[in-house]
DNA sequence: CCTCAATATATCGCTTCGCTATACATAATA
DNA sequence: TATTATGTATAGCGAAGCGATATATTGAGG
């Protein structure tokens, strides 16, 4: 049972994780979720009270455009990314790299200080 | 000068960043934002309306210690680690390098629909 | 047939936290 | 003398992740 994420560390990157999800082909929720849960080996769960508002969001701004399935009985919001949503992927995931590099660096020149080998 | 890093991107991290330049030797509220700001190449830089607070916190979680230093005209409060906050800035930088490999890993194989060659 | 789990979307309200604005005080510099 | 840098603090705003809850359909097992 992989241990999630604190919440925390995901904001600032959930954006980019369905937008980058999305960018790959139309996806409704439920399926966004079981693919990002997948994808980062079950240590990435969205709650649908996360999800969807973040979808709602993400439609507002104009980044993904939604369509109604109707045909089955269980109905589904498929999702696309629009353009502006895939300039705003290629902004974001460069940003993130960015940031990514940065902490480590940070982390690196600070927590040089060998603590006692951990209990192998 | 360098633009700064969206806000959410920083949310997750922050403790970490402020505990590992604490962990290096003992700082006050001041240097530590100097610090950080240096160490990021000017790219993440602490407000006071956010350093301060950030600081009680992890104080409040006894996961650092302070003092006050009266001795000079300005008043500073001196911070250091505790043992407690060293296991945590371990557990942290952990989780913070796996979820930052997850984050990258997830990017990478969903960004690879390769946009037009950017305007280089 | 009935129950329960999985599928599928939605919203309310709580909580956390980064930030702006504001406040106050001292030291150095022009 | 005025402005800037140093140094700490808090109030309140806004954004966002999440648990809880609601609703509806489908499929599997007993």
């Amino acid at each position: 049972m992989a241990e999630r994420f604190q919440s925390d560390l995901l904001r600032g990157s959930l954006d980019l994780m369905v937008l980058s999800v999305v960018a790959g082909e139309p996806q409704y929720g439920y399926l966004i979720q079981k693919n990002i849960s997948e994808a980062s080996g079950d240590k990435v769960k969205l709650p649908a009270g996360t999800l969807y508002p973040l979808l709602h969001r993400l439609e507002t701004s104009r980044l993904i455009r939604s369509k109604w399935d109707k045909s089955t009985g269980r109905r589904r919001k498929w999702y696309e990314i629009t353009a502006k949503g895939r300039k705003r992927l290629a902004n974001q995931a460069d940003q993130w790299h960015q940031y990514a590099r940065c902490v480590s660096q940070l982390l690196d020149s600070f927590v040089t200080t060998p603590l006692v080998k951990a209990t192998s």
